[in-house]
DNA sequence: CCCGGATACATGTATATACACCTAAATAAT
DNA sequence: ATTATTTAGGTGTATATACATGTATCCGGG
């Protein structure tokens, strides 16, 4: 669908600023349909996210910090999420011996279960979803990053 | 900054997937800076895309169900998004005459004159912090709107 | 060693998101 | 005309987001 459709609106302010609708308005869609698909397995896609973090880790701790800074929305409050993992036994808490204030957190085998099963799951979706081939994809993410580069 | 850098990963399973990060990435580099610039008038994202949608129609009054599927995040719950506006005295509430099962939301001129400060801050945010050029934006529209074809 | 500041995480509050459910009104079916 | 269905919007609950504050721990300067 068009973004004039989408959002019925016809008139912006330019072809740049129709673009930063656009990122959200897809973004958007893209959140919407991704979390459809993880609803089955009980699980939000922030919560996904985290788990994705400490596969890459696994079977290593991480800390909440790092966990954090790896996350596509930075703001995510992690602790909480963590707590959701923990009170579905996806994920174990433990206090660092380095570092007392440090709370390492850790995939349980049940957790690396559930990431396989959602992982098959979501690369389905993403490669089903995304309508464009490897050069296009290419492309926009060349333009995605330009378009970012003034960092505030 | 490169997507890498942001989330701290390097290995993505194809450009297409990337781009889906990257889109969702952004998006939020994106709404958090505008949410950032809109904090000073006591507003969020989301009131400021209702009060838009309100003065595409202004004097006109707008349903509760026509504010929603303008939306850019649909699924936001306009009722209550209306109800802080309404305690700021930006909107005003009034039950249809030919269907009262409607409620007609309008622009006060309180609303109207936050609006017009809010919309140049806005648009001066999108100009500076979008780093593409027109030609470029242009193509970031088409390759969005093509990604997007796989409506579900 | 002690103290002041910084750091890591937890927690509280307001708003937003996602979704289920409820009520009133309109509309269609009988 | 009466009933059933649909529609509009309000409300309740769980989770997430954004941000301020609290608490324990670490670390550096004296």
């Amino acid at each position: 669908m068009k973004l004039e459709e989408a959002i019925q609106s016809t008139k912006f302010k330019s072809e740049t600023h129709k673009a930063g609708l656009n990122i959200l308005y897809t973004a958007w869609w893209l959140k919407t349909s991704f979390s459809q698909a993880l609803k089955e397995y009980g699980i939000t896609h922030e919560q996904y996210n985290v788990l994705r973090i400490l596969k890459g880790k696994h079977p290593e701790h991480i800390c909440v910090r790092d966990i954090a800074c790896r996350m596509i929305e930075k703001s995510s409050n992690v602790p909480r999420i963590v707590d959701r993992l923990e009170i579905k036994k996806l994920v174990k808490r433990s206090v660092s011996s380095f570092d007392k204030r440090e709370t390492l957190i850790q995939l349980t085998h049940t957790g690396l279960l559930l990431l396989e099963a959602t992982t098959k799951k979501a690369d389905e979706l993403f490669d089903f979803q995304l309508c464009v081939t490897n050069e296009e994809a290419i492309l926009l993410n060349e333009l995605l990053e330009k378009l970012r580069l003034r960092q505030v």
